[in-house]
DNA sequence: TACTAAATGAGAATGATTCTCTTCTAAGAC
DNA sequence: GTCTTAGAAGAGAATCATTCTCATTTAGTA
């Protein structure tokens, strides 16, 4: 996704369109690993010096707002970030602290099937979300 | 679960028994919803006003080291625990940031026999957890 | 071109967690 | 029951990740 394809996802959210955002916005569709806060400074740090550690926090939370991220689920402690807006499910290596998007439309809609006919007591569910633990091969 | 069940559960692990690692554990069953580290020392202050935030956080540690505890995935920054051992799922409501347990044994059954026909490519799967997000109807 | 609300930069502040060093104690040996 | 000691705990400092504050800059509209 190029700088212009940014540009104009961040217009179709209403959001101003900033060089600082573009760069950000970009880094993390480049680093493509569900990357923390401090991954994304030190990749922008490359090539855009100045922008600071306030307006990347600040940053990802009006992206998340807007719905351009997602916060991903992991055991606490750090922040890691998910561009990819349509729901999916993770694979998590504990070994190497790396995580995958995984997508099965299959099993997606087998799992819907099933709560449709069961349902949960007393819990009106919004998203269900798979985390397959394990080990990559590579 | 009372003091001497707990303190039965630590011995088994080869953990010394210890007054505060009693405390700390029960606090946590007794909870019973995911609590953070914080949640925990603000409980367990009432009758144990000497047990300092290191300790905590040291013991909590140790509990996940000899698996008594779990660390529960959640959107990151702050940690939280969990004291069933065995695998189960959870729901999650984000407006209330309450988390509960969900065990399903027939769902289990569903996606462990979808996932042994096909499996994930370049993935050793070890666990699968459901996270359920919605809302809580009371 | 001018204007201004929104965004950014920089660094201080905050909160969650980890670290360090001294003191205490659980549990094993006798 | 006493002694010993490795492991645990207490206390507070240190670190780290994130948030906050205020002055300055700027995107986008008129």
């Amino acid at each position: 996704m190029n700088q212009v394809e940014i540009a104009e996802k961040l217009s179709a959210k209403g959001m101003r369109v900033t060089p600082q955002r573009i760069a950000i916005l970009g880094a993390i569709l480049k680093l493509n690993n569900h990357p923390t806060a401090e991954n994304i400074i030190e990749y922008i740090k490359i090539n855009h010096p100045n922008i600071s550690i306030g307006t990347v926090y600040k940053v990802l939370d009006s992206f998340v707002e807007n719905h351009l991220l997602k916060k991903v689920k992991t055991e606490g402690g750090i922040m890691r970030y998910d561009p990819l807006p349509f729901n999916h499910h993770h694979l998590y290596c504990e070994e190497t602290d790396r995580i995958e998007d995984y997508e099965d439309q299959t099993l997606d809609e087998l799992i819907i099937d099933y709560f449709e006919k069961k349902g949960i007591k007393n819990f009106t569910i919004q998203n269900i979300q798979l985390h397959i633990t394990g080990k990559f091969k590579h």
